[in-house]
DNA sequence: TGACAGTGGTTGGCAATCCGAACTAATTTG
DNA sequence: CAAATTAGTTCGGATTGCCAACCACTGTCA
């Protein structure tokens, strides 16, 4: 009887994924936000960032993104801002509203999590996250400004 | 110098889920196979799985599911075998193309994850693991076969 | 037996996501 | 200055995903 639950490594990081997916799914609903566009505002806290930085944040194709950020300037959640040092490039800027239901969706995501975890011990969730470090830096060091 | 990288636990499970998903993408690609086509399969390759407990693993509304499973069909991927027991049900298995293709994807994905976590002393790995077993039970037990 | 609620899946319509290829415009390089 | 780069957009097309409505079968209960 066994009854532990033989989770191997490769699976419980792939429920992990679709768990965290989730929270951003069920956050952005409640704010009437797709799920992209609810990583997207969460990314843009922290303040403007340009179309390229995004795409490698989000790990999308330039055009993919285009398209994201159109969205969500016709909500009016975002907006193009033209960079003055080089005029091919814009930064991607919350709008008033957005910055609203930004900052409210970024600390429902942070709260689910925590909840999640809330059952752990601290050193555990500090071993996750190194953890966690340790395989980003085995991924050689891509973008991906902070989402916190 | 603290030089160990400021990320927050929040932080850490969105670029860990990110990292999980581009694994599925780039394993995928390199078998002409969608992300979801390849989460698909590896839930296969345990055996032949019904539609509503493959939305429960996936995540999916029953409607989306029906696409996906058309779409990988028509791909010559899968087959649906009309369950004897339950004449409405259906049971969702790997074709002989499918399970090469499946094993092989399956495989790789494993291979990736656990070499991102090479550095990983093993109990480190364990802990990771029990960690995320708290967490999704945290969540109520849901669905989702195991995936290894 | 025979309504009837519940379950398993599908269909249809629609918005959003995502990609690759081709393109414009500004910047950098030689 | 010409050529190569870089930042973004546009366009066309396949996929993803949801909801509401639906069909077919199962189980229950009178």
């Amino acid at each position: 009887m066994t009854r532990q639950p033989v989770l191997g490594f490769t699976d419980a990081l792939v429920r992990l994924a679709h768990l965290v997916q989730q929270v951003f799914v069920e956050v952005g609903k409640e704010h009437d936000l797709t799920p992209q566009q609810a990583q997207l505002l969460c990314l843009l806290v922290e303040g403007p960032v340009g179309m390229t930085d995004l795409t490698r944040s989000l790990h999308l194709e330039k055009s993919s993104l285009t398209g994201l950020v159109d969205r969500a300037a016709r909500r009016g959640l975002v907006v193009r801002t033209r960079d003055a040092r080089d005029r091919r490039a814009c930064r991607i800027e919350l709008s008033g509203d957005g910055r609203r239901v930004a900052v409210l969706a970024h600390e429902e995501v942070a709260r689910r999590l925590e909840a999640l975890a809330a059952e752990l011990p601290e050193e555990h969730k500090e071993l996750l996250v190194s953890a966690v470090a340790g395989m980003l830096s085995a991924r050689g060091p891509q973008g991906g400004g902070s989402d916190r």
